[in-house]
DNA sequence: TCAACAGATTGGCCTAGGCCAATTCGCGAT
DNA sequence: ATCGCGAATTGGCCTAGGCCAATCTGTTGA
């Protein structure tokens, strides 16, 4: 009779049914226990549970240990259109911050010269920060630049725009921009920094900048929460 | 003492100690059964299981069941750059072909005309097909043109390329295209027209196709496999 | 020689429950 | 009232093992 959907997993169907359940429920409303769920469905919690990470990768709920499960509040995704992260989240009306990991300079490695075009600047410049935005975090990346940029932390805590703070002071414009965008799963580094879990799909987008006359002086690593983020692109053949 | 990594839970260790394993390994070639590695790091199936899993999504093992679980194939990385799939193919040295699920002349729906600013087209032709790279299938894919288009099951079984047979018998020439990449959570469906497994990481994008005269002729929707797949898009300011 | 069948093997899915850590809640002392 | 402490609650992680389906293998019989 119902050869429909016979073998979907429990775990899977379970998935769904919460699903819609939550689709109508006020953002940050908590949902039943681990425990209160296994009994009503009378499954385990460990199909509860698999159902509920899902749902989390996607992020429908979030989760905190000791706390409980929640409707995930309909974060807003950010859409990256342009080239600057500050000036795109400005265009779509969101509170843009950055928080800064460290500043260093690198002495250029043979597979940053190789793999990434970079002139071979014997000294690099590497900035690595979380994005945020609204105050959550979104981003993690690390840039490199040619050449030793001083006073750049002091610029950056300014205005937070990497991109205008290396024109305005370094008399570096970026032109032109190549993404490569690929997906990734999230391991406990990656968990801290973008408050998500461990296996939550992110993507990892490799940027190099060239300035007007296509020399490159940007290459930067980004993590992105895949939930929360859109990437962009308009292409003329 | 060792206060580096203490915390990091036992199926993320096994799972870095596997894909450690796994590195040097000849493509295709079994790894033990979960059963036995469960008994030789002396730990239960289950988080066996989980490492593995994570292993799979990322494109480093794969699995059968009742065969075992292999190291995968390093499948060559799709990268998307122009806007024809057949095209990038070619330039990347890969045999692409389609398997065409459905060619189906439907009527447009509001969500249709409002979300992808197609013109008021009474009549839309929508073609459904899965992309698949050296055999193996990399994408699914669902497009909209506006129109009654007779005849194109037979002109997409010639040579496969849709922009092709576009332009060649339809006079409709994509000149731009608007993409939006964001990440998934593969299903059931996408598990078995991928050849994935469920939960498996993927990539949606959304194209906009746009003519000449920056007239809509175009909308898709595809879901790619997040292993094999990479978007690749140069953005000018 | 080859086909068919029976058993063993392997991954797919699930159960039942335990221990730990983070958080919350209530009660008692100040 | 308020602070502090301990118990209860909740998610995080793990174990041990069962049943099923797909696959493979060896044996048996034509």
């Amino acid at each position: 009779m119902d050869n429909s959907a016979p073998a979907a997993p429990k775990y899977y169907r379970l998935k769904e049914e919460l699903r819609g359940l939550v689709r109508d429920a006020e953002p940050g409303s908590p949902i039943p226990t681990e425990r209160a769920l296994a009994s009503r469905y009378e499954t385990s919690r460990t199909t509860v549970r698999q159902a509920i990470a899902e749902l989390v990768a996607e992020g429908v709920l979030s989760r905190t240990q000791g706390k409980g499960t929640f409707v995930a509040p309909s974060s807003p995704t950010y859409v990256r259109q342009l080239t600057s992260f500050t000036d795109d989240a400005a265009a779509q009306d969101l509170r843009s911050s950055s928080r800064i990991l460290g500043i260093e300079h690198v002495t250029a490695d043979a597979s940053l010269v190789s793999r990434f075009g970079m002139p071979m600047a014997s000294e690099l410049t590497r900035v690595e920060r979380v994005r945020l935005i609204n105050g959550e975090p979104l981003a993690h990346e690390a840039a490199y630049l040619p050449g030793v940029l001083d006073g750049l932390r002091g610029h950056l805590e300014g205005n937070g725009s990497l991109y205008a703070t290396l024109s305005a002071h370094y008399g570096i414009d970026i032109a032109e921009a190549e993404d490569t965008v690929e997906t990734m799963v999230a391991g406990p580094e990656d968990a801290l920094l973008l408050k998500t879990e461990m296996g939550a799909p992110l993507l990892l987008i490799h940027r190099r900048g060239l300035d007007a006359e296509g020399t490159p002086v940007e290459w930067t690593r980004s993590v992105f929460r895949g939930d929360r983020f859109r990437f962009f692109a308009r292409t003329r053949r």
